[in-house]
DNA sequence: GTCTATATTCAGATAGAC
DNA sequence: GTCTATCTGAATATAGAC
């Protein structure tokens, strides 16, 4: 009997996301049709279905295989010194930058959340996650540092600073690398501190 | 023979590109039918199709309108004392906070603008616009201020914490009262200056 | 392959301006 | 009365999920 093997299953599974994710970034979920997807990930359109009952669990594997690694970095964080951890969340939020496909991907995510309430929660479950851990961290640092606002509000400031970073990368003459430098300098004014 | 009401002609245009911006910011583009905008504007498909040849034009139009109320506030912030020109441009940035669709219209522009250059020429040349004249107003009050960038760049930042401020619009519990607040606190941080 | 959904077209009906 | 703006809803053709 023919059994399964888990990790040529993975392989395949991650391949067909990929596929999906570089459609939905340009043309968002309706727009992407199972067959371009198909197309891109080199299956048939049998093998789609085979893994993903419907396009909609595309959809939510993609944005729920961030999670577990997501978490990991949480706890780093929280482990870690003060400004360390803040400086590693940081990092992390901010990793995904260079990726060409991240806005249209937050662009998707926007509009799927708008209307697939399972969606929705898979996002703000995550975003609440780090503004818990982002607020924490401020709390600790509000001792050393002027913060522009309390900490929790400041915390949901600095997120969606990030947010604006990521749409920002589909603008043309962007650069990871500068755009990085800047919104860390951007966040250092706001957490204020002794040397600001 | 009977002529054009252009009066009657706008208010109707209007009416379908607001029923067409109530489904593109909860179903975007490709998730909303023609069939559901004519339901919504209270007409037949062809009257649809009198009015815009396309789909794709009832996109480009929703955003064009905006165009010359926005090049009037430019002017208008140009020729104000400097101060007051700042505050006039970010109230008038901040303006549709409040609008509930806000959010899903932004996620619509960012895919949109992915795959039609024509409407990503749009976006981008309000966008500059602003730039450009929120540049000249920081450049005005980087003599009193202490400003966290360049002038140019931090009138970015400024442009893309709005642009944050609207993907927030969509959270639970969001009040665009307290959020304007707040991100003039932020903003007014970022400037620095004489009280900062 | 099947079966549904949907953008767009079209042939015509109504009515206001001259 | 004629010409055109305005509107309708059925028909078509195509695409796409499954």
């Amino acid at each position: 009997m023919r059994t399964v093997n888990p990790e040529q299953h993975a392989r395949k599974r991650a391949k067909i996301v990929q596929a999906a994710a570089e459609e939905f970034a340009v043309n968002g979920v309706d727009g992407t049709s199972t067959a371009g997807i198909c197309r891109r990930a080199g299956i048939g359109s049998g093998t789609l279905f085979h893994y993903f009952p419907t396009k909609r669990d595309i959809v939510h594997a993609l944005f729920r295989d961030d999670l577990p690694r997501n978490a990991e970095v949480y706890q780093r964080a929280l482990r870690a010194e003060t400004e360390e951890g803040f400086d590693l969340l940081v990092g992390h939020l901010l990793a995904e930058l260079a990726n060409p496909l991240t806005p249209g991907l937050a662009a998707t995510a926007v509009l799927q959340a708008n209307r697939d309430p399972e969606f929705a929660e898979i996002l703000t479950t995550d975003t609440e996650r780090t503004h818990e851990v982002l607020t924490a961290l401020l709390r600790r640092m509000a001792d050393d540092h002027q913060l522009a606002l309390p900490a929790d509000r400041l915390a949901r400031w600095i997120q969606k600073l990030v947010d604006a970073a990521y749409l920002m990368a589909g603008d043309p003459g962007f650069d990871a690398e500068v755009e990085s430098a800047e919104i860390r300098r951007v966040i250092a004014r706001l957490v204020g501190g002794p040397s600001a």
